[in-house]
RNA sequence: GCGGGUGUAGCUCAGUGGUAGAGCAUCACGUUGCCAACGUGAUGGUCGUGGGUUCGAGUCCCAUCACCCGCUCCA
């Protein structure tokens, strides 16, 4: 099984060395994440697993990296600097929260009158204007107009409507002017919240320097941002994250000759490919089909419906995965029918029709039309283009929670299993009652010490698990965490002992591809105060370390020292003891059978290479 | 931004106004012959931060920051 809640990454991550808090020393800074030393292998490992699969087994794409600033007219073309850019209020009522220009429109003629009236605007994008124009005054005004939440119908309680500009501004050069004046906008640039336009700002150099023809695409890898509203869960939304992103360039539908493939098959085979790549990298060799199947369940593939489909997509497929605990269903890439809506929109002389078509305007900033001459068609025209568009951050998260495993290597003993139910039982005692206490305080209209329904779902949480005892054992200390066991004296005496018992019967290993494990190889000496064993462990590990992410370790027992290398899901051990002296072989010794194998010092290489897939 | 929760040693947590603790981890010495061994000793905390109440605050109050859980985002 893989992991049971996104805690259980996150406290791995940070105790191994994956993801640190960004600016911990100064409190933190919100959606920020550091990758410590297993992070960035691991996540070096994902792009390289991406740029592999995308460009070198492909005869028709090539790589790109370009600059994170561009000019501003970039995103004022793109469009994203309009619809980026949203003036949001809440209702303190029900927490709901909507864009100021749809609230207004959901309004009756009445309030919306009421408002132009006192404002003296005439329609809602000058409301909108107006009501963000003068701080302070918007929410009286939404108040005596008696603005309507349509959650409820109800009047609601509105706070100051503010600007959510998703990108994040910077100025090229020095600037002092204030925020909005024409010198500050003609220094303006934005940290690009996609990397998709860097490409498109390159389809004409990549394809004339190569003499690419289409159909071809091109890859590239980095960083975006986007002042996200809601970042959060762990490092699935932050604000600055990184991008693995495909533009792949083909004929318009007009322009298909018989027997070639469309848009939509394009769009398809996309899918496919992309779909194939998140599976094969989620799952271990050692993995049998039953968990083949289990694994392949937790993703799938999901067409977005025609109201979700940002401004540029004809269609777009997300391919999801079912992340632990309250994340659930999680995008980790969108493949996109992007139609010729980019390469259009940054082109200078696109006839009226297709503007009209696409919702353009004229582009009277571009130098360039980037249009195509087809030779078989012989006709130039501007490609239509698929997106696939996966989120490295989000691969790294999603493969560790998928290979997160906590395996029941001691069988536990009836005893202790018993010693567990009646704690359980314990806790059931004692809460019940503190449910009463509370049940009391309420009719007496006392703040109760505890919330009765919480308490009773926590109830029936422990329940549910200790009667499915002990197949359920890793899932006792998931069911302390639950909202109603807090402050309940029982839970707290109970939590240390079956930490420790836990601790002892089960071992974490991360199953990762061996493609993308931090660390390929381990080396550890049997007995480290024997000069010999150690000498010869160590010139293992500096034999393979050229080759591969190789650690030398003798700092515990050998089992410990096993452990520590599952936990971080390294695919291979060594150990070098008495006999490799004498004959010159090593235990090898594999992560997810823990099976262990003698092979010769002079043969690891031939044994290790094919074993891990690199 | 709003509501709820949390913040004490590197990690997991205990500590209900009166001398800051446990387990694990780390380091040293000894022991240890293949799956989270053991003994002895040591290091480590201005209790998220800043104010306040008090003779006295980890504990009570206010503010602030971060994280977690919930609300139109979307890689």
């Amino acid at each position: 099984m893989p992991a049971k809640s996104l805690e259980q990454v996150r406290n791995l991550c940070m105790r191994r060395g994956f993801v640190f808090p960004g600016s911990a020393a100064y409190g933190g800074v919100a959606s920020f994440w550091d990758y410590g030393p297993l992070g960035v292998e691991l996540l070096n490992n994902v792009k390289k697993a991406w740029w592999q699969d995308a460009v070198y087994a492909r005869d028709d794409m090539d790589g790109l990296d370009a600059a994170v600033l561009m000019s501003r007219k970039v995103w004022q073309h793109s469009g994203h600097e309009a619809t980026f850019n949203d003036p949001l209020v809440d209702n303190k009522k029900t927490k709901k929260r909507y864009r100021l220009d749809h609230l207004l429109e959901a309004q009756t003629h009445e309030v919306r009158a009421a408002l132009y009236e006192a404002t003296g605007s005439e329609d809602v994008v000058g409301l909108v204007h107006a009501l963000m124009g003068q701080p302070g005054n918007a929410p009286m005004q939404l108040h005596s107009a008696q603005v309507i939440d349509p959650a409820n119908g109800e009047q609601g309680d509105w706070t100051e409507p503010r600007q959510f500009n998703l990108m994040f501004q910077s100025h090229v050069g020095p600037v002092s002017a204030a925020q909005g004046t024409d010198e500050e906008k003609a220094a303006r640039v934005y940290l690009r919240p996609e990397t998709a336009q860097g490409i498109f700002m390159n389809f004409a150099h990549v394809q004339r320097s190569l003499a690419r023809k289409v159909p071809f695409g091109i890859a590239q890898i980095g960083k975006a941002f986007r002042n996200e509203i809601t970042p959060g869960n762990f490092i699935f939304r932050t604000r600055e994250f990184e991008q693995m992103e495909i533009e792949f360039f083909i004929k318009p539908p007009q322009f298909v000759a018989e027997g070639e493939k469309n848009d939509e098959q394009w769009h398809e085979e996309w899918v496919q490919q992309r779909y194939r790549w998140w599976l094969r990298y989620a799952t271990p060799p050692s993995a049998g089909n039953v968990e083949m199947e289990e694994t392949e369940s937790r993703f799938r593939k999901r067409a977005q419906a025609a109201d979700e489909l940002a401004h540029y997509a004809k269609a777009t497929t997300d391919i999801e995965y079912l992340f632990p605990g309250a994340l659930g269903w999680g995008e980790i890439e969108g493949v996109a029918n992007r139609t010729d809506f980019d390469l259009s929109a940054h082109s200078k002389d696109v006839p009226e029709e297709d503007l009209k078509r696409l919702k353009l305007e004229v582009n009277k900033d571009s130098n360039e039309k980037f249009d195509y001459f087809d030779p078989d068609a012989k006709a130039r025209y501007i490609p239509w283009v698929i997106e696939p568009s996966a989120g490295a951050t989000r691969a790294l998260l999603t493969f560790l929670c998928e290979a997160y495993h906590e395996e029941l290597v001691k069988e536990p003993t009836k005893q202790e299993i018993d010693q567990i139910r009646s704690d359980a039982a314990m806790i059931r005692k004692n809460a019940e009652k503190k449910v009463k206490e509370a049940r009391k305080d309420i009719e007496a209209g006392k703040e109760p010490k505890h919330q009765p329904d919480k308490v009773e779902a926590f109830l029936a949480q422990l329940e549910d698990v200790v009667a499915r005892l002990p197949a359920s054992l890793d899932e006792v200390l998931l069911a302390l965490d639950h909202e109603g066991a807090q402050n309940l004296e029982p839970v707290k005496k109970f939590r240390p002992p079956t930490e420790k018992f836990m601790e002892d019967c089960t071992r974490t290993v991360l199953r990762l591809h061996p493609a993308l494990a931090p660390i390929k190889l381990a080396v550890f000496p049997l007995k480290k105060n024997k000069p010999e064993i150690v000498e010869l462990a160590k010139s293992i590990k500096q034999k393979f370390q050229k080759h591969f992410r190789t650690v030398y370790d003798d700092s515990a027992g050998i089992g410990r020292l096993y452990r520590r290398q599952d936990e971080i899901g390294t695919p291979y051990c060594i150990t070098v003891d008495f006999e490799s002296l004498e004959d010159g072989t090593v235990t090898v010794r594999e992560r997810d059978t823990m099976a262990q194998e003698r092979v010769a010092i002079d043969d690891l290489h031939d044994y290790l290479l094919p074993r891990l897939e690199l």
